[in-house]
DNA sequence: CCTTAATCCTGGAAGC
DNA sequence: TGCTTCCAGGATTAAG
């Protein structure tokens, strides 16, 4: 069983870090592994010298946006890192005197000025950093192959997204193109609490299904950020601690336990490379 | 259009 | 106990 920082995880570490970092000018930056990052892989690139103005989203990832100090080095538009946490990443805030044991696996720190660090970290790797020079650059490029994210998405956008194709409803909701923000756990967990069969072709699914998809999503994500997250192994939020969603799980690693509703086995199986969890009696 | 499989990577768990 | 093997997964790419 492993982790995944999904949109709940992400919120969280984005608003532990608008509390503790967004105001705050980067020192130095220490690329301990420079391939995490993509694009150009620079100091400046990555904020040095600059205010983090704000911390944007959208679905699993995140934006670290900075501002350029008048007369500093390239003034002008923002620049801006994009954070994808992978499987295993986090980003996590050291206040001032607490302290940072970096290991192999801490691939990027940021040293602020007041005495805080910033750092990712990310063991397996499927995580990166991207560079560009303006939030609306991000946005041109690596946003625009997104989805609206799934805490904001309408019924409309979801079912357009849903019935132009007869893929599995389950492989589609996973197409961050669709809906941005959702993994493989809440993929589950949604599906059962809509008693939806992640089988079910997309064609196939309703203007009521795409209401109460939008509906128990939107619950689900919310309790689930406040909750802190699924903690699995890996995941801990900006300020290091852990999430309590995991308890909560009604079919996600539960394959072959009974429904919490009907009784029956839950079934696993494969769908669009993904272990898949169902109860085959309440989801059709 | 769709699916499957391989790729990246590490560490936890299961098996012998 | 200490090996080896398998497996997990997000996103991308290639192949069928």
């Amino acid at each position: 069983m492993a982790f995944m920082p999904e949109l709940p995880e992400v919120e969280n570490v984005c608003i532990g870090l608008n509390r503790s970092v967004v105001g705050q000018t980067v020192a130095r930056v220490s690329v301990r592994r420079a391939d995490v990052v993509r694009g150009l892989c620079r100091p400046r690139n990555l904020l040095r010298g600059q205010a983090i103005q704000r911390i944007d989203r959208l679905g699993k990832q995140f934006a670290l946006v900075g501002k350029r100090s008048v007369g500093g080095e390239a003034s002008g538009s923002p620049a801006c890192v994009c954070i994808h946490l992978g499987m295993t990443g986090s980003l996590r805030f050291y206040p001032s005197g607490q302290r940072l044991k970096p290991d192999n696996h801490t691939h990027i720190v940021w040293q602020l000025e007041g005495g805080g660090k910033m750092a990712f970290r990310d063991p397996r790797r499927f995580g990166g950093l991207w560079t560009f020079d303006s939030v609306a650059s991000l946005e041109a490029s690596r946003w625009s192959k997104l989805g609206e994210d799934a805490l904001t998405i309408t019924p409309g956008k979801l079912h357009a997204g849903l019935t132009t194709t007869r893929r599995a409803i389950k492989a589609a909701l996973l197409d961050q193109a669709v809906v941005a923000g959702l993994g493989n756990i809440y993929v589950d967990e949604l599906l059962f609490g809509c008693g939806i069969s992640p089988l079910r072709p997309g064609s196939e699914v309703s203007r009521p299904d795409s209401r109460l998809l939008v509906r128990r999503m939107r619950a689900l994500l919310a309790k689930a950020i406040r909750l802190g997250g699924s903690t699995l192994r890996d995941y801990v939020n900006a300020t290091g601690q852990s999430g309590g969603f995991q308890g909560q799980h009604q079919v996600y690693g539960r394959s072959g336990e009974t429904c919490n509703i009907c009784g029956k086995a839950l079934v696993s199986t494969t769908i669009a490379g993904r272990t898949t969890v169902y109860c085959p009696g309440c989801q059709n």
